[in-house]
DNA sequence: TTTAATATCCCCCTATTATGGTATTGATGG
DNA sequence: CCATCAATACCATAATAGGGGGATATTAAA
């Protein structure tokens, strides 16, 4: 049973080409190729492709909007886009609505079927180039103790962060009330801030703990 | 001028193995192969290396502690890591100590030359299933107001989570002190939680927000 | 050896937050 | 028309948190 592939390509040249290049290969089946998204979600419902190569610049509806559309009605279905940018503007936004790959256009030639198999599997294939991207949003560089923070200190910002009260850090960690306080106190001074919420907000937003 | 290459790999047949490997081109130096890491971060102080590959799972310190002292003396060196296991458990343990690319031992054979090449263009070569893995992360699953919460409930909340008190929300959104905290009643009661500290956890957390 | 930093504890007083009520208004759907 | 929900508002009381002190002990650095 062949796998049934759906094309997104505004760009005809190209859209042909990657019917060309999968109609080569046996185990693949086009069961459609579109100029624009405007009916993606219907499309993809009425075709049940297995993998689905989708354009991010389209005109009318672009890319990321049709991937959005489609996860509404259908989880499964593997969704790869294709671009020519490897800037960062559009690649969250495409993983975030649910695309399950991402490959720039000057890799489709050697990477495509490769990619096509590995959705397949379950994998997320990317670019390279996308891949860091990706990785240097994990990154979030952790300034380490931007704010000078003792160990104990962190152990307490730590505990308060997960939503403990004074006396619950205080059993926690088997000392007094009163010194829990006190540390808290240099804790808020240390981050410039004047209350439990704001020391929680930056302690998980700027990922101290 | 050949891409200097740096290996710790406790298995023997494997490290020699991958040296073999990569001998056979000639763009390629292997300056140093270890069964260990405990030497790691002087070893790539001396050889500076263009690409180390380091194996997660190894005796004495593991490959995740190795970059992250590697780390704190070097930002350039291009670090890829070996492992067998798919699982995210050291996955994220090592992109974030400031691993570069991911490879799977299974994916050795046909994608290291490929990968080597990629991480030195700035790209993060991973094999699919961990893109997958990193993408899952991304995807976060928001189960769409799974507690409930109105759009009104769900904008105290943003705002508490901000650090702000409950004078300030009700500054910012123009209504009684009082109201808001009705309003927070009603959060806690949906959230199941007794107290700002624990609302504000679970907000950033489970990023109702 | 003095100093500095850290961790520990206590007191007083004020401010903020938590919990329990009650109540009015407007919109929405049977 | 009535029930329901969301949003608004108020009161009283108890609990927790915040800001100002001051104090001792340990350890590490100067």
């Amino acid at each position: 049973m062949p796998v049934k592939i759906l094309i997104f390509e505004d760009n005809t040249n190209l859209r042909e080409g990657l019917c060309q290049l999968l109609m080569l290969r046996d185990e693949f089946e086009i069961v459609g190729n579109f100029g624009d998204a405007k009916q993606a979600r219907e499309i993809v419902i009425n075709c049940r492709p297995d993998v689905v190569l989708m354009d991010i610049d389209m005109p009318g509806i672009n890319g990321v909007e049709a991937v959005k559309q489609i996860r509404e009605y259908d989880l499964t279905t593997q969704i790869i886009m294709l671009t020519v940018f490897d800037d960062n503007s559009h690649v969250f936004d495409a993983l975030m609505a649910g695309a399950n790959g991402y490959l720039l256009k000057r890799n489709v030639s050697d990477r495509l079927v490769l990619a096509i198999q590995e959705v397949l599997e379950g994998g997320a294939p990317m670019s390279p180039s996308i891949a860091r991207l990706v990785i240097d949003q994990l990154h979030v560089q952790k300034p380490a103790n931007k704010y000078m923070l003792s160990e104990r200190e962190k152990e307490i910002l730590r505990s308060l962060s997960k939503g403990n009260s004074f006396k619950l850090i205080a059993a926690e960690l088997g000392i007094s009330f009163e010194t829990v306080r006190t540390h808290i106190k240099r804790i808020y001074d240390k981050l410039h801030v004047h209350s439990q919420g704001e020391a929680i907000s930056k302690a998980l937003h700027e990922k101290l703990v």
